[in-house]
DNA sequence: ACCCTCTGTGTGATTTTATAACGTTACGAG
DNA sequence: CTCGTAACGTTATAAAATCACACAGAGGGT
């Protein structure tokens, strides 16, 4: 499905979680795309994983372990939190969904299928999660972790400030 | 651990983590210098404060708020978590500790009184933790940012690999 | 078909991390 | 000294994550 996987570029690089967007389509594209990939690689998108997913590409932002286990028992799987941790394992394994550090939580990738290390920005006032890409080892970091002969090998990226609608509406 | 000395080459991008210094001396200074600027800003330093930065300039690595607790209690302090937890908040809110997000965890900052959004190598072998600067709002994170019109107000930024020493012993 | 193994699921219990709520003490301004 | 506030100590509880173990189902080899 991701043939038209868009090349990233700055422009592009403007999040799309803080934008209007074909909600609809943008979840079932995704699904999607994760099947199939699943398909290609082998991997086993059960009806557990595939409904974590789901959740996750609705609601655009990030949730908890402990919210997606609620959704869950309603829909009727499981609801010990091993259920939860061990699809959202398998999802972040796979770069289908992000941990959200700062948060302790849990977003649906919005890049799917490209290769990459994301960053984000994380709405202190409405939680409303972004994902952007980030190029960490080439900048000062990058540099310093040359010189210091550390091997990166996987970067966390977040930044927390305001979005645009609440830069808005409480702009102090 | 490593008595493994290597060569204080440093350029200044350099973090001080992985490599040998004098760490009397710099845990000394550090304390100094949390003092007086405490002294200069009206900030009150006070024994379980003090307490808790000194434990964390000791060991050049993250502590878990628990394992600060720990400490504190055999140094006769309170023994439950808010005690541990105000006076990392303290030194988190006034720089003088970082959190790590990813561990959970707790380092004394490196660069004592600059100004700066400070970004983190961790290495996952033996956790180790050296501190760097970054300049996250400068690069692609920035654009994509000013293109969302999102407000960037802080920025966690950590890299995760193997430190030098953890390198050489296990090349794998 | 069968057995076998491996992966994934369900569940109970526990550990680890963090906060809430509330009374008491200590400090500094007046 | 007296008052108000900031810091502390303690109990209790919430939130996040993992352990341990049993069972179910898919696939492979015979």
């Amino acid at each position: 499905m991701t043939s038209n996987t868009r090349p990233i570029s700055v422009d592009d690089a403007a999040p799309i979680g803080f934008q209007k967007h074909d909600h609809e389509n943008c979840v079932e594209t995704a699904l999607a795309a994760a099947e199939s990939r699943c398909k290609e690689e082998g991997l086993r998108l059960t009806p557990v994983r595939r409904k974590v997913l789901e959740m996750l590409l609705q609601e655009h932002r990030a949730l908890g372990a402990y919210a997606i286990l609620d959704r869950l028992r309603d829909a009727g799987f499981g609801s010990q939190p091993p259920v939860a941790y061990r699809a959202l394992d398998f999802l972040v394994q796979n770069g289908f969904v992000h941990k959200i550090e700062r948060l302790n939580a849990f977003v649906a990738c919005s890049h799917p299928g490209a290769a990459h290390s994301p960053a984000f920005m994380i709405c202190r006032k409405c939680d409303a999660v972004a994902e952007a890409q980030s190029a960490p080892a080439k900048g000062v970091l990058g540099a310093a972790a040359r010189a210091a002969g550390f091997e990166i090998e996987r970067t966390v990226v977040e930044a927390e400030g305001l979005c645009p609608d609440c830069t808005e509406k409480a702009p102090k």
